[in-house]
DNA sequence: TCGTTATGATAGTATTACTATTATATTTGA
DNA sequence: TCAAATATAATAGTAATACTATCATAACGA
């Protein structure tokens, strides 16, 4: 390996690093995995520091509480997802081209990356489709914004939005339409799994071609000049 | 009045129908207040009990819990709108116009219906912006959807749809494009509100007729032949 | 090796999300 | 109109949750 990759966030996520010691770590890990099985509401440290022989005390002083542990897990994916789209839009001019690449990201099935062997991108996805609405539907959205706590969602969304300005300046609505996007990216996986009704999008094809095929569908009608 | 106005709810939403009775319409109108200064997740049955003069066993009486008594007030709004756009669409046959109309439902600030003096619309919307999502977003919303609690978002999801289809019946995501427009219609107003960098409507003008205009560009843009 | 820091072990508290029981008030219907 | 059914209030109780606090000990670094 010649060079260590790690997903820099903001040290207001929180109280103490856990990329930094062998126990933050397995906090990360672990609540990836317990969040994905019984869901968000039923999770506590409690249950997750039997499940890591540690204790709940301990777990406190890492993370405030479990919205914050949510919200740093949902920080890390988007900045994992910016880091990803920069990576491969690299040296590519054609904005056109850095828009269907940064599509076929957002709906992508993720697999596990072997540079992040800390954390399971695939089940941590699962989180992001169940979960990540959570993190901003909260009476304390704006505390939690002014902390600068979703810089990572903003910044892949600003990103996104150059891309449709360079391609049609006179569209006015490139932010609103990559945030609508975004969240449709793992709302209507959500849906063909749970309410099939309310999409077009079918269970037994795969789901994710499906829909990378409707949003880049609707992004580049909507970019049409 | 020549007709009492009810809109018809599944009766799975409730342990006992709270239209029928002076307690269980405070504890709906009283709720919607509560849910919407403290939010949902500090919202409990005791708390709202102490605010109506009765006690928490009593509200156990009507709905199961919390997140079924959600449940219900969102139905009850998805079913109000749905009530509203078949009745402002009757006898018009354009289905651009019928679409125009309902686009203008689902993005219009909702102002209180004298029809309906036990609930506050315009305060129901508020928790549709901020809280209906956690309706779904639940480990067990297969179990609620087969119950049929979802069954009005699913039809006005499908009216709309039916439009598109009229318009242009090439179109491959009419569902899709409708219930990401249907969550867009409220996550847009919540990012203008607390995630302005996530938008391009702008707080200081209006930002419903904005969100009329990106959701109306976004839509007929889809459907063009 | 001394001092700092991290963790574990344990205890404790207010609140939440219920369930159960009983008494009383109100409605209904025979 | 009286009895029966029903609705509500009042009260109590429980297990779990979301923390906070204290102290001992292990590890670590200078």
């Amino acid at each position: 390996m010649i060079a260590k990759l790690q997903i820099q966030l903001n040290p207001a996520l929180y109280l103490r690093d856990p990329q930094t010691t062998e126990l933050g770590q397995k906090i990360v890990k672990e609540s990836i995995f317990l969040i994905d099985e019984i869901g968000f509401e039923s999770f506590t440290f409690k249950k997750l520091s039997i499940r890591i022989n540690s204790t709940e005390a301990s777990i406190y002083r890492y993370f405030e509480n479990k919205h914050r542990l949510l919200v740093y897990l949902i920080a890390w994916y988007w900045n994992y997802l910016e880091y990803r789209i920069t990576f491969e839009t690299h040296n590519i001019s054609s904005p056109e081209e850095k828009l269907r690449i940064a599509i076929r990201f957002i709906t992508r099935k993720l697999q596990d990356d072997e540079n992040f062997p800390g954390i399971s991108e695939s089940v941590l996805q699962h989180i992001v489709i169940n979960e990540s609405d959570k993190t901003y539907l909260t009476k304390n959205v704006d505390e939690i914004n002014k902390e600068g706590l979703f810089k990572g969602y903003k910044s892949l969304c600003m990103m996104i939005a150059s891309y449709m300005n360079e391609i049609n300046p006179d569209f006015k609505y490139p932010r609103s339409l990559t945030s609508t996007c975004l969240e449709a990216a793992h709302q209507q996986i959500f849906f063909a799994k749970h309410l099939p009704r309310l999409s077009d999008i079918k269970k037994d094809e795969d789901i994710y071609e499906q829909n990378f095929e409707f949003l880049s569908t609707l992004i580049f009608n909507s970019l049409k000049k």
